[in-house]
DNA sequence: TTGTAGGCGTTATCAC
DNA sequence: GTGATAACGCCTACAA
């Protein structure tokens, strides 16, 4: 069943089928009832890959994260979907994990299949450096490349970002300022994002005139109870805190489980700041205060974003937004 | 940069140059390694789209489930793709929300983009009254339809799912073992799955010669805090429970929370099981006993189905696996 | 307003 | 082993 079949059957040429289905100009309304009525009868759907060939466009966009069973991708993945969509754009989703060989060839593999732009979750993408960043690169020369939380500078290259630098920065002075002073940072890796999260934690500890230790800057990957370990050979080996901030709510999780196997009392002995305030945030006990950096605005900002690219609109290359801190039952401000 | 340019460059015909890049047959060495360089010299991409014209298929399969950003939905999506992506297609996703509507307009957007085949993830696609799923058998016309954790009985449909009628009856049989009687069930909705888990309740309470009460069976929708406020109510109208069991993780979460509000300690005096053991169960303290349905085999059983179904292999309509149940810290067995 | 014809870039079927 | 050439189904100048 393809556009011939209609035209032969409503009577007219391909052309005037093409026209009544693109709503496109000048159509007798008696011929376009004619033709609507015969594409019902016979349940006509247009050819995609055909008007793809045509067009070149299938009005697809790729979805690249690690990990689409994070919470904090999960929610991201589900707003930008819903975004495009609402602009009536699909979304391949592209899982790559976190090895970079996997993420070029997937990145490769997703402009192979002509999307009409790429967004990159997450600040894992980019490489420290810098010459590990050609493959997003050679992205742009053909697509426009969309960055969520983290930032290249580049032609085609259009980053929206949450300011973690200044989230860990308040997160940290808050402490401070209640009185704690020996403050762990616990992070995940030094990504983009990762980095000026640490800055900010340095910052913070540098502006109250704190020691900065390396003792008191940590990190680790791994499971909810690996991270529990971890915690636990930290005291043991004499690093003393009062608080820990984390780069991520699993993390915060993690701390929780360690001062209820070491029976100390949050918040009153111990402080802890999750980071992203994802679904795990509220799950915990006592519920986990976290910095919420905006997952949806930032998803809404960032298919804005795409769409006026898409217009050749006049579209900033940097867009970055302030973070919230969530205040919980894991902090005494 | 098309397939005439390459073969000018190469000075043979497009037939030989197609040939080179799909492996096919017989082209000499020689001839062979002039295109392939020629190829690597333009940096020279098929276009999926004509490709897709020709052969009518863009190796993409769509996946559709009401909420990406659900932990358990979440963890489905990301094993997916990654089974589909080892065999070599592309996942296109589709989040519908819980409207029929909205379903079936998405479900024919996504078959106008000419899939090769549908995943729904969930039980929440199969509606009870049985007309409301024409939908489905309708794509069922046009591509094969694979259900996970549904059942739909017709041509060309494939089920997966979990046993969830058995898991809950063991669920409830084991606390009714262990000398607790008083069972209220929590669930979210009466879905296809939904059904069979209170069916499981339902059955377990009988074959125990206990009284199946209403009161004990709770439908109920909502955040974390408000299914907290539900139970909280429901304690206060009288009804007296020793052990709540869920459909859900999140759930089960909200009953840790009544009880730490309640002062009752778990799991002494108050057992909880949740259901899928998702990151949730893990989260919260103390940690949730929970159903695990097994997603990541459900996932990669349901791929396989849909290869074999491709490769026109003889393959059983609806495939079943059994669930086990996670013992952590919110019950006594 | 409507129709004709060419182009989009492949793959596949023939001949040679 | 290789090369013409016809599909695949749509969109869109250009012509009528």
């Amino acid at each position: 069943m393809n556009i011939y079949d209609i035209s032969k059957a409503a009577g007219v040429s391909i052309a005037t089928v093409s026209r009544v289905i693109n709503g496109s100009s000048s159509v007798t309304e008696k011929t376009k009832q004619k033709v609507l009525s015969v594409i019902e009868e016979y349940g006509y759907t247009p050819n995609a890959f055909a008007r793809g060939l045509g067009l070149n466009t299938m009005q697809t966009i790729g979805i690249m994260c690690p990990d689409s069973s994070d919470p904090y991708l999960a929610d991201a993945i589900y707003y930008l979907e819903r975004e495009l969509r609402q602009n009536n754009y699909d979304s391949i989703l592209c899982c790559t994990g976190y090895q970079l060989s996997t993420k070029e060839k997937y990145l490769k593999l997703l402009l192979s299949k002509r999307v009409d732009a790429v967004i990159l979750i997450g600040s894992n993408f980019i490489e420290a450096n810098d010459k590990n960043n050609k493959y997003i690169y050679d992205a742009s020369k053909e697509v426009p490349v969309i960055l969520l939380n983290g930032y290249l500078e580049g032609a085609n290259i259009y980053s929206t970002s949450c300011d973690d630098y200044q989230a860990v920065y308040d997160a940290v002075s808050s402490l401070i300022n209640s009185g704690i002073h020996k403050i762990l940072y616990l992070f995940h890796s030094l990504s983009y994002s990762g980095i000026k999260k640490l800055n900010g934690y340095k910052a913070a500890m540098t502006a109250h005139n704190l020691e900065l230790k390396e003792e008191y800057m940590q990190q680790f990957s791994g499971t909810i109870h690996e991270t529990k370990g971890f915690l636990l050979k930290l005291r043991e080996d004499g690093v003393e805190f009062d608080a820990i901030v984390t780069s991520d709510d699993s993390l915060a999780v993690s701390a929780i489980k360690y001062a209820k196997a070491c029976n100390i009392s949050i918040p009153s002995q111990l402080s802890i700041i999750g980071y992203n305030n994802s679904i795990m945030a509220e799950c915990c006990e006592p519920e986990l205060t976290s910095v919420d950096n905006k997952v949806e605005t930032l998803c809404i900002q960032s298919v804005s974003t795409l769409m006026r690219v898409f217009e050749n609109s006049n579209v900033p290359a940097k867009t970055m937004f302030s973070a919230d801190i969530v205040k919980r039952a894991t902090t005494r401000f």
